[in-house]
DNA sequence: TGGAGTGATATCTCTAAGCGTATGGAGCGC
DNA sequence: GCGCTCCATACGCTTAGAGATATCACTCCA
């Protein structure tokens, strides 16, 4: 790539000259006065090397090497003018394409609002939405690979990611509805010490899954974990067979599955986090529109 | 068409910046120091108004805005350098198109070895030729449809067309090989008095038909055209018919029929001028170039 | 903790571009 | 022949841009 011979302004005099073919309705076109004009023209000549117009008294007209340079000139400017256009829109963030990774737990809640309203403020922004366990979402921030992630239980801190709470929801017991407890409207832990459970690996969510074996623990058990899932969907359909019970965050109670009861948990004290993580070096400007979109618009309440 | 608001040495920066992603090492690419770099891209950024670079220590990327930009960029440029490139070529005549008209007369004199040698010396030269008569080539170069008219006999001045003399030539009388006259080397033209004549339309070339006709009223007698040909070509197969006998340019020697006979005409005074015809005011650099072609390399000798 | 590496900033200089006004000069038509 | 149109030229002014050097701020690593 070498430097530039020959300058825009320059070039924008000659695509208009050769559009009037008459210097005087250019120069007003271009909004100067004739003299400049031809000045611009002549520069533009020289360094070319050679004539553009062929000046004959009564008319003017493009020479073979004007001709030959126009369409460059065309395409230049208005390429340049375009792709000028197009940068000012995605640096305003008016347009662009924000990869989002999501917790399944969150397509019920605080997913749909928030694609809404971001949705109706930046019609033009492409999402790319998938669904990522809480993991799996660090590190494809930090690969790049998604902008955006919404997970539950973020590390405390980072260097390279932010971090900011949506929202912190109580744990519900998921049982049959056969079984006896869910008679009640509300259970305490330690009613659920004798049942097998069905809970996500460790792996999905660590602080997660120690966050929910630890209220078995407080409730002076160590849960019988007999069966893994990586989806609540799945850890609902499981408890619904009646291979055992679960504890999970409020927000599954969206998951409406008949013969599945929800039931809150006494004492209430525990409670999840669900957070939006980003990088923090993100230059796009559609992380800071999303964080504030997510700051106006409150999640769904399950 | 805008005024352009990015100038060109700045997007070269940016471009170079943007493949190198190291302030320095695209500053000594650019073949600058690295802090005035800094200035043309933040001149740039300004500019656009949003950034195209993000900078973190350790290392520097393309912002979305400025991911956008870049093709851009880079197509102005590289699309500005090439077009310089070509209207450079066309410019010097290295390369472009001409427009020749030709008198059929002159296809197997002039025209051959003056092809021959353009082609020689501009390989890269689009050579558009086309059979006309002089009074079409006339028109035609005032129209703009042909750049370079070889035609016979033409005006003396014109005000838009010039024209230089490629060669003179002498008449030959075009007889049946039977006619008795044949049997000459050289013939009267009054000799052929009586003979029917075989000639061009007048309106094809009005001076030379005019020549051949006053070179007949010189010896005494007003020709009998009982036959016209808008081709010498076809002159010569009806004079082989016996369809009667021509006058015509010693060029069209070169149709060799037989059963037809050239005989130089005594006294040999009358000559006719072939000449090369252009628009003064053509910027088309192809136009001296020919003719400087045409002083160089004399047409062949019939 | 100090030095290397990297980029930003401040300041200065100089040139070339860009524009305006005034003027010159060639064609063209009345 | 005179005036009009149209383009070129001359001259002066102003400013943006591009460059250099010197220096600062930050990170990373030994």
């Amino acid at each position: 790539m070498e430097r530039p011979e020959l300058p825009l302004p320059q070039l924008h005099a000659f695509v208009v000259l050769a559009e009037e073919l008459h210097f005087g309705h250019a120069a007003s076109r271009l909004g100067i006065a004739q003299p400049p004009l031809s000045q611009q023209i002549r520069r533009l000549e020289d360094k070319v090397g050679y004539a553009l117009f062929s000046r004959e008294p009564g008319r003017i007209c493009l020479t073979p090497a004007g001709r030959q340079l126009l369409p460059a000139a065309r395409h230049a400017l208005t390429g340049l003018a375009e792709g000028l256009a197009a940068a000012r829109e995605v640096g305003s963030g008016r347009v662009g394409r924000l990869r989002i990774g999501f917790a399944a737990s969150l397509a019920l809640t605080v997913l749909p609002s928030l694609l809404r309203t971001f949705r109706e403020r930046f019609p033009a922004v492409d999402l790319d939405i998938q669904e990522m366990t809480t993991t799996p979402q660090l590190a494809a921030l930090r690969e790049r690979t998604i902008d955006i992630g919404l997970l539950r239980e973020p590390p405390a801190h980072d260097t390279d990611l932010g971090f900011e709470t949506v929202l912190t929801e109580p744990f519900v017991a998921v049982l049959p509805s056969s079984h006896p407890v869910a008679a009640q409207r509300a259970v305490r832990v330690e009613q659920l010490a004798d049942c097998p459970f069905v809970l996500l690996p460790r792996a999905v969510g660590p602080p997660l899954y120690d966050q929910i074996a630890s209220l078995c623990i407080a409730a002076g058990f160590t849960p019988q974990v007999t069966q893994h899932a990586v989806e609540w969907q799945t850890v609902c359909a499981l408890v619904e067979t009646g291979l055992g019970v679960s504890l999970a965050p409020e927000s599954i109670r969206r998951i409406r599955l008949k013969g599945v009861a929800f039931r809150r948990i006494e004492p209430n004290a525990a409670r999840t986090r669900v957070a939006v993580a980003w990088r923090k070096n993100d230059s796009n400007p559609l992380v800071p529109h999303l964080l504030a979109a997510l700051d106006q618009d409150p999640p769904d309440r399950p």
